[in-house]
DNA sequence: AACTATTTATAAGA
DNA sequence: TTCTTATAAATAGTT
């Protein structure tokens, strides 16, 4: 626009065009400027260059955020919108899941008994009822096999003690690891033949999870900007 | 600009105002749109008028959200970003949750035990033989209120028949409504001496909640744009 | 929307 | 980057 036209097309001098970035920026935010003050609009404008690097105008007293949420808005584009409350949806749908199944667990633990009807407390003793046998009958499980691994191992040391003995040439004495069999440990674990589990607890068991879980944390409310 | 220079102060008259917003708008626009050829830049406009109305630049190739949305990043601006983030940790916690408060369940259902320790299966086994005390309790506490209930409508529906037939002097009869007391109902419910329940279902009882709730959906991963 | 006198923006050079 | 300046472009006021 001065000392010869020019066509409108890229500037392929890198420096050149450089320094036309620079100066027509500067006039395009001088005219956004005055297109602010003498007209009392709202002008954004974000700039990209060539080389990645960014500027904005924003007509005082604005906020670019302002302006674009005010463009998503206008142009009904808040996809951000619609994610967000989807999420907020699944939450509330989360914690709502969450406390119905605290609500089961705490029935199944004795609590919360009040407003089930007799049929549901059927129900549910019958649940609990077998879940008695199915805990029991797995806890014995697991007991057979330790007491059976400990049996094998003592009996490998026991090798090993008449080894080693035989090695030195020192005259034979059994060891005396103590192990008494079977009936004593269903005493101390509470298996008795009233076919009722009145486990001791052998260290102090924390709970399974109740509680702990979800704890109280409520929804908490994202708000919006 | 011509004709005479103007102060660069709001334009009062509306007539006026508006055109002047029109033309350098336009003017806002071309110089925007040659710097966009000149130089390969990117520029996004947005322009809010005095009367509200909106209106845009984007440079050929681009969207304003594109630019937005870099521009944020740059400006690390990106609440929404956080807000997004914050949601999807809480989401995902959530889901944990209810993953282990769905174990927890099928633990007491005598399901997934696995992986218990035999202590924490003597835990559980104690708490779940708890609660078939508990439950035991409250349904025959329920049960002792329904009989109850009914034997008073009984005798109530007795009074009545009885008023009934001497209003209208008729012979007195006993009215034969059945209810056969007590020993009879504890059979019914499966509560029996061995102490413990084997209750018979009454209606087919639908399963306090599990498997219902949170179903198998896990966590969606809500992508970005 | 078109015209045009005048102001403003800016390309090229320093 | 900034200044200068000849000249192109934009536009205020008018029609």
């Amino acid at each position: 626009m001065a000392r010869g036209k020019i066509q409108i097309k890229k500037i392929e001098n890198q420096t050149n065009r450089q320094v036309t970035y620079s100066k027509r920026r500067n006039g395009l935010f001088k005219k956004a400027n005055e297109l602010t003050v003498l007209c009392d609009a709202t002008v954004s404008i974000i700039m990209v260059s060539n080389s990645n690097k960014i500027h904005e105008y924003i007509s005082p007293g604005n906020t670019t955020k302002e302006i674009y949420d005010r463009y998503q808005k206008d142009k009904k584009v808040d996809v951000w919108m619609k994610q967000y409350q989807k999420m907020q949806q699944e939450l509330m749908k989360l914690n709502e899941t969450n406390r119905e199944l605290q609500r089961d667990i705490r029935r199944r633990m004795g609590d919360c008994l009040e407003d089930l009807t007799l049929n549901e407390l059927c129900c549910l003793g019958q649940e609990v009822n077998n879940s008695v046998t199915v805990i029991r009958e797995r806890k014995m499980k697991k007991l057979d096999s330790q007491i059976d691994t400990t049996k094998k191992k003592l009996r490998n040391s026991s090798e090993v003690h008449k080894n080693l003995l035989s090695q030195f040439d020192l005259p034979k004495e059994e060891p005396q690891y103590g192990l008494v069999d079977n009936g004593e440990y269903n005493h101390v674990l509470g298996y008795n033949d009233d076919s009722r589990i009145l486990a001791l607890r052998l260290q102090p068991c924390q709970p399974l999870l109740h509680g702990s879980a979800g704890s109280g944390s409520c929804l908490t409310t994202y708000t919006l900007l």
